[in-house]
DNA sequence: GTAAGTATACCAACTAGTGAATATACAAGC
DNA sequence: GCTTGTATATTCACTAGTTGGTATACTTAC
């Protein structure tokens, strides 16, 4: 009935997350989300009312393990604020290399939607991408907490940038030059501007 | 006959141009681009072998009128390569408030055909944004060269962030944040880490 | 027996792309 | 000055398939 606990619900944002993921939201039916879920799509529009609505869900339910996944990097490095945000970027190389990588699911969704801007899956990304920006500012508030929300916007920046110069170039110089350039920033900012 | 003196070409890639950026690529059928250019699906199909040509065409269209815009605010500005470059990203943020601004039509398109990796449109965006970055290297590459070629990588970075940002946001301060990270950069690779 | 969940079958609208005919322009032959 | 031939350019009508969404009925579990 609610959210976590029903695995028919849970089986359809599966399938709409691989498939989504996989192909785009625009070009993937909701034929093929139930047929990949093993279900009707009668039963996929029990339980959600319209696509629009599937897609929210799908986006909703990668919010928690993206972030997981970036904490995971950062904690898991050696050094300072500078090396444990530049491990976050040499690790997004490595997967945005991977053939099955293509782009971040929330900023090419937001393109997708581009035209209908109250989008519930467009607030979806949006918060996702809040959740980070503000997870990153207090990862990195050992100093001034002002000094800390700044960098974390501008670290967000170049993120975004390495995956859309990431998906059009499919070169990944560019996510280790992100990496480089928030790795600068956080010198020039944190560590009187060395 | 050829591609500029061709005045029913130039209507379909106009009407297309329009509606491709304005809906996004999948949600605009080639009869409406035909209907909008006042001409029959079936002249369309005579001088585009196939939608994917005709979006190719809409993007290798937009390469040198954007060009022209940026190197446009940057040579309008005042100051030093730091103020000229942060001019770029102040003309951005305003443009990007309008109510038509719709993301950046290269990166949106990449978005929308990640799952086509080769597609001729991805490609030519791929183009017009290593166009870009050249042209910024060549402009910063008063003192060192290589250093001018990593600054404008990472100038590039963040306006692809930005606009990612602003069109997931619908905030510029987003826009704002990343001219203020790139003259940064420029002042801290440029003028001796100042 | 009632309510939640699932299935079959269907719809009207829309999709990219095509076949065959036609219109226009301009040249050559006489 | 006509006719004929040919290449370019455009239209009408069509196909074959897909789309998001629904009306109706069946099946469980309690």
């Amino acid at each position: 009935m609610s959210e976590e606990a029903n695995p028919t619900r849970k089986r359809l944002v599966d399938a709409a997350t691989k498939l989504f993921y996989a192909e785009g939201i625009g070009r993937v039916s909701v034929d093929a989300v139930a047929e990949k879920a093993g279900l009707t799509k009668r039963t996929l529009y029990y339980h959600f009312k319209s696509k629009d609505d599937l897609i929210a869900a799908y986006l909703e339910g990668r919010d928690q393990p993206n972030l997981e996944q970036m904490a995971g990097w950062f904690e898991a490095a050696e050094g300072g604020a500078d090396k444990k945000v530049e491990a976050i970027f040499t690790n997004l190389a490595r997967v945005t290399r991977h053939p099955k990588w293509k782009g971040c699911g929330f900023l090419r969704t937001a393109a997708e939607l581009a035209a209908t801007p109250g989008h519930p899956a467009v607030k979806a990304g949006a918060r996702h991408k809040t959740n980070f920006e503000k997870w990153l500012a207090s990862a990195l508030s050992g100093h001034d907490v002002a000094e800390a929300k700044m960098l974390a916007r501008e670290i967000v920046l170049l993120m975004d940038g390495a995956f859309s110069s990431m998906l059009i170039h499919h070169n990944p110089d560019y996510v280790a030059a992100a990496g480089h350039a928030a790795a600068t920033l956080i010198r020039a900012r944190m560590m009187g501007k060395g």
